[in-house]
DNA sequence: TTGTACGCGTTATCAA
DNA sequence: TTGATAACGCGTACAA
């Protein structure tokens, strides 16, 4: 591996290791010239100050994890692609961790993280359902975490989220005005907060517009592709909604083939809008309606959030909450006739 | 941060350092009981040691960065996620990095992780334009890399990739089956290996079914999403096409989005094939015919390799090249009539 | 401006 | 089985 080190470097140029590791920090006293001659050598002999010592004299490690349920999610490899601008543009390294949403694996990363890995986390939640007093648990001890998106709203640490609730509101109002009377909900995850506030967001605007509210056609989904196909194809048929919102992209994916598969033609049958940050949503059969998400202002600004937090921890205080708006987009799947 | 170290809880065992860090190595003597006692009160004390001591000790990072051209991608995404799997599996941890396609970024990143941060790289190429002898230059030092998708052919080292070739012949014959006499191929950087050798496939595919090569078929896109459907929009009305074969993802959307602003009705009149690994590409509108790589696990494979090499160095020659099997998925896109 | 010497937290070697 | 000690590579008081 690295066999140059700062002696090797320092014994080729007749100096002390003091004058060479000088030459690599900006503050210290050290002429022009030796530090000219010291970096040129340092270059001829691909000499790199080695990661660990530093971050072990200096108890910083210039690296901040993030944690998310999957990474291979269209709206997660967006919060993280900004994510890692931010950090690369501070000079900042990324660990990136998938808990696959198990909470053991969510509590084995982050527990993991405190032994001076990483300066500071970046998360969207996993186990909403389970006790994640663990966080508290880490008291003093514990580094600076970020929330994004799916949060715990019992641990106190600064979060970004979207307006879930006047998002959904939005939508199923829009699914209503669009002429749909049985509109299901397809949530993930009652429990998750995430998925309360939105459920909300649905049944009171059903309220508000004088929609019967009915609890079989909210329609609890799982983490299983073909499960979920069927299990729609079965609540279209029995229940007959003339109106789907789901609460995440995927279960938008789920009710297309679902309907492909027992000739519902949307949006002439079946009225589709959902959660999404889909791209290519006018290329789907037909166009999407969405509640697009900023996902990748959500991870800018939760990375930007984070970096004040090491800077200044003083400045952001433990209840500051981020909120960043959902845009409403109609389009073909919510088209009236 | 953390504040408990070794000392303090060699000190609150009435133990010494030396005994307290064998608790945590499984090889090592120690009593079974005051290895129970160790554990126990470190559990209680959230000790966790010091990650950076620890590898500076035994030149070890646990760690392996991940390379990529860009990381909002439906490919990457996948890649990443699985090589996160088996990383994860291993006790491994992963930093992640994009280029954006900057050359210079890739060459930072790469020098940067010689300095200890990581034990091995996984990448997926970004300056095949450019002169990549730095990889050579670290000689010696350099660190076990394995290249996924796109690499630099003249360097050293072993790598995963599909079969392009008999992809890209495979898709255009599909499209001249189909009755395509005019076949667009667009490419979205001639030079790099990755689209030379898919362009060879289609050149070659030509050939064999004895339709002239024309060079001006070749459309040479950008980055740019706008500009890439504003000179698809002028190719198609220009050279009139009856076929397009797209040698990534993007382009395909691009595609699609030109033809629906100038009213060109796919597979009508113009029939589309593209690379991609778009999980939903039934949904589109139409269903688009793809060459599906297996993104999935080539980034398994990759990070199988590159372990291999980490434990067995001996096992792995520098030549090593697996090549893993696209599949080619016909669907509405290239229909005939 | 440069050099000496110590300590960051850990583990391996050796001795007890 | 346990303890003392040196070393990993670096950065910073402090001295020169």
């Amino acid at each position: 591996m690295d066999n140059v080190n700062i002696k090797k470097l320092a014994k080729a140029l007749h100096l002390s290791t003091s004058t060479v590791s000088r030459a690599f920090r900006d503050n210290s006293d050290i002429s022009a010239t030796t530090k000219a001659r010291i970096l040129a050598m340092a270059k001829e002999l691909n000499y790199q100050p080695n990661h660990y010592a530093s971050n072990l004299r200096e108890q910083k490690s210039k690296t901040i994890a993030v944690i998310v349920p999957e990474l291979a999610n269209n709206y997660f490899s967006l919060a993280i692609q900004s994510i890692e601008r931010v950090a690369s543009a501070k000079g900042y390294h990324i660990l990136v961790y998938a808990t696959n949403d198990q909470f053991e694996k969510e509590v084995s990363f982050i527990k993991h993280l405190h032994n001076g890995r990483a300066d500071g986390i970046i998360m969207s939640v996993s186990g909403e359902a389970n006790n994640h007093n663990y966080l508290n648990e880490l008291s003093k001890k514990r580094l600076p975490i970020v929330f994004f998106d799916r949060v715990y709203e019992d641990i106190e640490t600064p979060r970004v989220i979207t307006n879930d609730y006047d998002s959904s509101f939005a939508a199923t109002k829009h699914l209503i005005q669009q002429g749909c009377k049985r509109i299901a909900y397809l949530a993930v995850n009652k429990t998750l907060s995430i998925g309360k506030t939105r459920m909300q967001g649905y049944i009171d605007a059903l309220k508000k517009f004088k929609i019967p509210f009915e609890d079989e056609l909210i329609i609890d989904c799982t983490n299983n592709y073909k499960e979920n196909i069927d299990r729609l194809k079965k609540a279209f048929i029995d229940l007959k909604p003339d109106g789907v919102f789901t609460s995440v992209e995927r279960l938008a994916f789920a009710t297309y083939y679902a309907c492909y598969d027992i000739n519902l033609v949307i949006p002439k049958d079946l009225k589709v809008i959902g959660f999404s940050s889909l791209e290519i949503a006018p290329l789907l059969n037909p166009a999407l309606s969405t509640v697009t998400q900023p996902a990748s202002e959500l991870g800018k600004t939760a990375a930007e959030l984070l970096f004040k937090m090491l800077e200044n921890p003083d400045d952001v205080t433990p209840t500051t909450q981020l909120v960043l708006n959902s845009k409403l987009v109609q389009r073909e799947s919510t088209s009236k006739a």
